[in-house]
DNA sequence: TTTTAATCAGATAATTTTATCTGATTATGA
DNA sequence: TCATAATCAGATAAAATTATCTGATTAAAA
């Protein structure tokens, strides 16, 4: 077993992804989140839920309910969505499992590793969900 | 949660690159593993036994019994031990979660996170655990 | 006001991963 | 041969993740 971002961390970037290539202040239900991304919709719901507390989107309840981008998609980063759900952990810890990794007591791999996670954080922190609209609309009529 | 590899990989690699930095031949009881690098030691016999299916590790059975490293440890890379425990497939799958995600029908970091995903796995492939022996050592020391 | 469809929050269930236990088998040394 | 300490394989248990269920609350429209 691995993996990279959580099932949850996932469907929360896809779902986020599909909020902001709406049109602005555009409402969508859980369940068309559901459907069009194929996936659970019970579970995305409470993940939305999650990110709703994190500023991230907004909700609103009743009769024609649903969620919605909270910020421009220019000032959200997927980073921003990793954080929320997954927290940044993976950023700081040891691709050994070694504990108390640092440049003080580094493992075997601690620079060459240590490099390419930085990357990754570089990448995801670069990439804002306005540049991400057609690819993503691309992809999701694909599904 | 987030994780790169599972602990049963993690694992996997303290314990094979502990075995590697011993001398040729040596052979080392799952106790003594599980002691110098304070992991449980059930869990790391029974990986242990996983690996030596796959030919990167040897075991004795019997009162001087353990595990020895099979092969010289400049012919065994890191990735050998991943694949072994946990397969490829994070170096094939897409970050977003989304399925059958390919250059036809890319999601919308396909390009960029791929190329991470390769810099990952080259990275893993050329660190042949040789290289590793005095670092792995020095580690070690301070758990 | 009522109906309806949505979010909401907590509980429950299912599945997977991590870890430990148990008894059998093995090989060394006395 | 026996005692001992090890691997071995399967079972069991605990913990974590994924997913679904349930009933309460909310708000729009009739």
């Amino acid at each position: 077993m691995t993996v990279i971002f959580s099932k949850k961390c996932e469907y929360g970037m896809q779902a986020v992804l599909y909020l902001a290539a709406q049109d602005k202040g555009t409402v969508v239900s859980s369940e068309e989140i559901s459907r069009v991304l194929k996936i659970p919709k019970e579970f995305i719901s409470k993940i939305l839920q999650s990110l709703r507390d994190s500023g991230i989107i907004f909700s609103t309840k009743g009769k024609s309910g649903g969620f919605g981008i909270a910020k421009d998609p220019s000032e959200i980063k997927l980073i921003d969505i990793v954080e929320a759900i997954d927290g940044l952990e993976m950023f700081n810890s040891c691709v050994l499992g070694f504990p108390e990794c640092s440049p003080e007591t580094p493992c075997p791999v601690h620079d060459s590793w240590g490099a390419l996670r930085t990357q990754a954080y570089e990448m995801l922190s670069v990439e804002t969900l306005d540049k991400l609209k057609e690819k993503t609309l691309n992809k999701i009529r694909t599904l």
